[in-house]
DNA sequence: TCTGGGGTCCTAGGACCC
DNA sequence: TCTGGGGTCCTAGGACCC
């Protein structure tokens, strides 16, 4: 069986943690530069704010006193996750870590009857360590286990944990479930088999297997399967990733190069960090860049452009100089940015880089990798202490507006820093 | 005024090959 | 007038997830 553990309402959670008085509001976090609400508590949901929802258009009630809102703090987020994922791998033979808030035990090798029993414990001794509430859905696939999930969140009665483990029950619960709340069903699938006459997942099962593929080819099918009790999701490969994307939105817009790449030479640089901390180099370096789409008086502009490179790298010079190089490429002047990013892919493992006649010649690569090391070392915290020449200098100078965002609590020396 | 960020996988269509 | 057939590889875009 799989038993997906998913953080309730997480990142609320997280800001709960630290400040108790914060129980029982409505609270909502934000995203980054405090654009759109990326979180919310059972109280904010129950007022009716919908995930996504731009800020400006919720804060009105901030205004009021009848909502709290949090900036995002990812530090604190990950460092909270990190504690979490820890103490389900006590418990299960093999955890697939799914998301920062969201975990699959495969649970392969204990006897089904012991798993309410265990999963009980564990969400008593995550909340006891943690502070953080938790739910438990239990069944023989990965679709189905998120159906059971979302009804051990729903309900009270499951006391965080409902298992699907009888064909009767999992009639019940498809019966129980809008199509629009199954795992692969998007935003544009769900209202096409509503047009169909389908609005639960009992109604989609109910289809031959050759409509579905008609009409969602194989992601479909696996759904289906899926939802029936049919392994169809794989484990999760333990695999390096194929891209790594650094990007943000600018609280402002830029439109002057020199501002751009700076930021672009921050996103290069972070990128080139996630590349070595896999053990990875990448043979392609591309970036982005995006006007603000809901300014329609304003000219639009989405260009992209990709470098390649002789030979796969790591190093922050290298994929800064290939991410400015195509930025200079497709800048022009005269728009108006409102987001940019660099994505590197072509990934391969750092130690399987072949040294050919045009790359850099073994010296300078060699220092290269010192200046990259230092960097690291210095960088631990996630903040970009130690930059490049061509990168931003200052600490908190990203450009990111985070007006309501509270304390570095488990990350303290970070914090001092922040002071300085 | 103000609208997130980081991934994966699939598919259709074009380029190219013989 | 009439203009093959089959395969691979790559890429852009769509859809989905959190």
């Amino acid at each position: 069986m799989y038993a997906l553990v998913d953080c309730n309402n997480f990142f609320v959670s997280c800001e709960r943690a630290f400040q108790p008085e914060l129980e029982g509001r409505p609270v909502v976090v934000l995203s980054n530069n405090d654009g759109c609400v990326v979180a919310r508590s059972n109280e904010s949901k129950a007022m009716g704010i919908k995930m996504g929802t731009p800020f400006f258009k919720v804060k009105y009630l901030v205004d009021q006193g009848r909502l709290v809102v949090r900036s995002s703090n990812y530090t604190l987020y990950g460092d909270l996750s990190a504690r979490v994922m820890s103490l389900l791998s006590e418990v299960a033979p093999k955890l697939e870590v799914y998301s920062i808030d969201e975990a699959f035990m495969n649970m392969d090798g204990v006897r089904d009857e012991d798993l309410p029993g265990i999963c009980r414990d564990l969400i008593k001794r995550i909340r006891r360590w943690t502070g953080i509430p938790v739910s438990i859905g239990i069944a023989s696939t990965k679709t189905l286990s998120k159906v059971a999930n979302h009804f051990a969140k729903k309900y009270k009665g499951y006391r965080g944990v409902c298992v699907i483990d009888t064909d009767e029950k999992m009639r019940k619960a498809l019966s129980l479930t809008p199509i629009d709340d199954v795992w692969g069903v998007g935003w544009r699938g769900a209202p096409k088999l509503e047009a169909a006459g389908i609005k639960t997942a009992l109604d989609f099962v109910q289809r031959p297997v050759s409509w579905v593929r008609d009409r969602m080819g194989v992601i479909g099918v696996r759904t289906w399967s899926e939802l029936q009790g049919i392994r169809m999701v794989e484990e999760e490969k333990i695999e390096k990733r194929k891209s790594i994307c650094t990007s943000r939105s600018f609280a402002n817009n830029i439109s002057d190069l020199d501002e751009l790449v700076l930021r672009v030479s921050d996103f290069a640089g972070k990128c080139a960090e996630k590349l070595r901390k896999e053990g990875t180099a990448a043979g392609t370096v591309g970036i982005f860049l995006y006007t603000n789409r809901f300014r329609e008086d304003l000219d639009q502009y989405y260009p992209t452009a990709t470098v390649n490179l002789d030979v796969p790298a790591n190093s922050a010079s290298e994929i800064i100089s290939a991410a400015l190089k195509a930025l200079r490429y497709v800048y022009k002047p005269g728009y108006e940015y409102k987001k940019a990013g660099v994505v590197v892919t072509d990934i391969v493992d750092s130690d399987s880089i072949q040294q050919v006649l045009f790359g850099l010649d073994g010296q300078a690569r060699e220092r290269d990798d010192k200046i990259s090391e230092v960097m690291d070392k210095v960088n631990t915290s996630g903040e970009n202490l130690l930059r490049l020449g061509t990168q931003r200098p200052g600490h908190y100078a990203d450009g990111i507006r985070r007006e309501f965002r509270s304390g570095l609590y488990t990350t303290s020396w970070a914090d001092l820093i922040e002071v300085r």
